[in-house]
DNA sequence: GCAAATTAATGATTTATTCAAG
DNA sequence: CTTGAATAAATCATTAATTTGC
C-alpha cells in the first residue's frame, strides 16, 4: 500500500494558517456554503473534505473555550472554595464573549478582500423570505445536498400513488444494514474499560 | 401562500410508522448510504430530507434512552440513598442495551424482504479493511458528498501542484458571511416547566 | 363549538464528552 | 499530549394537543 489510505485528515500549514486567520477574525460555525467555499479555497494547498472544515470549527471553538475556562476556573480555584450555587461558570452556555475578541465586524473584510460581497444580508427581502427548501441558513451543511429527496420532493408535488398495502418495511436495497452498534468505537464490544 | 413553507418537517403517519419499525429492529445510526435508502422510500410517503431522517434517529434514541433512564432512577429511588459509586446509572453511555429488544438479526429479513440484499455485508472483507476513503463507515453522514473533495481526494492521489503564493485569504464569494452569533436564543418560551 | 392561551412533543442546533490517530 | 473525528447530552424553537373563556 503506498499511499496510507489516510486515516484522517491532516492539516497543511497553509491550511491551517487560513483557518486560524478565520477564526481569529470571527468565523465560528460555517454554513454550508461558506464551508463549501472554505473547503474549495482549501484544496489548493491539500487534500481536504467539508467535514473537515466543520469539524475544526467545532474543534477549535470548543478548545478554545475549554482553555478559556480552565484558565478561569484557576482564578475562581482561590476566590471561593465552598461551591457557590449562584453561577460556578455563569456564561459558558453564552457563546463565547471574549471581551479581547474584537472579532468579525471589520476583519470581514480581511476574508472578503477581493470579493463583490453582494449585499445579501437582507438582499431578497422584498417578498416574504421564501424558504424555498434549497438554501435555508443550515448551519449544519451536507444536509442540504445528498437524500435525493431534495430532488424528489420537489420534483414531485403530491404523493398521490400511495402504495395501499400493509406498507411494508420498505426493501432496503445494499449496504449492509448492520448499524445498532452506535460506532466502531468498542473494536468487539468489551473494551469495556471505561 | 397556499402551501405553507412549512419551516420542519412533519411527519406523516406512514413515516412516522416506518421509522418506528426500523427503530425497534435495531436502526439507531444509519449511516449515509442508510440515510439515503430510507430516505428515498420515505419519500414516497411525503417530503422528507435526510437530515430529518439523521435527526429523528438521534433524538429517538436519546430519548427512549431519556425516558429509559428516568424510570431507572425512579426505582433507583427507593433503592439506595447514599449514591452509590458503583454505578448510578452504569451503562449510560453504551449503546442503550435494553434485554427486551430482539433487534436485527433477523428483523432485517422484515426490511428487506423484496430487495436484492447483494452480499455486500463483507463484500470486499477478503482484504484487511481497507478504509478506502470512499464509503467509510461515517455514522455522521453527509459528509462523504458534497465539497467535491471526495472526488478530488479519490481522484487525485497526490497534490502535487501547491500554489505556492503568499495564501491570500482566500476570497469568499458570496452568502453572507454572518455567522459567529451561535443561534438566535431568544426568550420567548419561558415555559421552564421542564 | 371555536379561538386564544398553555402545555406537551418533538424536530433542529449547539455544546460537551469521548475515542483514537499521530 | 495534541487534535481530528464521532457521538451523546443539552438546548432551542416550532408544531400539535390540551385547556380555558366566551
Amino acid at each position: 500500500m503506498p499511499q496510507t489510505p489516510s486515516t484522517r485528515w491532516c492539516p497543511t500549514p497553509e491550511q491551517l494558517m487560513i483557518l486560524e486567520e478565520m477564526y481569529r477574525s470571527g468565523v465560528r460555525t460555517p454554513n454550508a456554503s461558506q464551508i463549501q467555499q472554505i473547503t474549495a479555497h482549501l484544496s489548493l494547498y491539500g487534500r481536504i473534505e467539508g467535514k473537515n472544515v466543520f469539524y475544526w470549527f467545532q474543534n477549535h471553538k470548543a478548545r478554545e473555550r475549554q482553555k478559556l475556562r480552565r484558565r478561569l476556573g484557576r482564578q475562581h480555584q482561590l476566590l471561593h472554595q465552598s461551591e457557590g450555587p449562584s453561577s460556578p461558570t455563569p456564561p459558558l452556555h453564552n457563546q463565547t464573549p471574549p471581551p479581547n475578541l474584537l472579532y468579525q465586524g471589520c476583519l470581514q473584510e480581511v476574508l472578503t478582500q477581493g470579493m463583490n460581497l453582494v449585499g445579501k444580508l437582507e438582499a431578497g427581502e422584498g417578498q416574504e423570505e421564501e424558504p424555498a427548501a434549497s438554501d435555508a441558513v443550515y448551519t449544519q451543511p451536507w444536509m442540504t445536498m445528498m437524500d435525493g429527496s431534495a430532488a424528489a420532493a420537489t420534483a414531485v408535488p403530491p404523493p398521490c400513488c400511495r402504495p395501499l398495502k400493509t406498507l411494508d418495511l420498505f426493501p432496503t436495497k445494499s449496504t449492509g444494514m448492520k448499524d445498532e452498534c452506535s460506532s466502531s468505537k468498542s473494536s468487539s464490544c468489551s473494551t469495556s474499560t471505561n
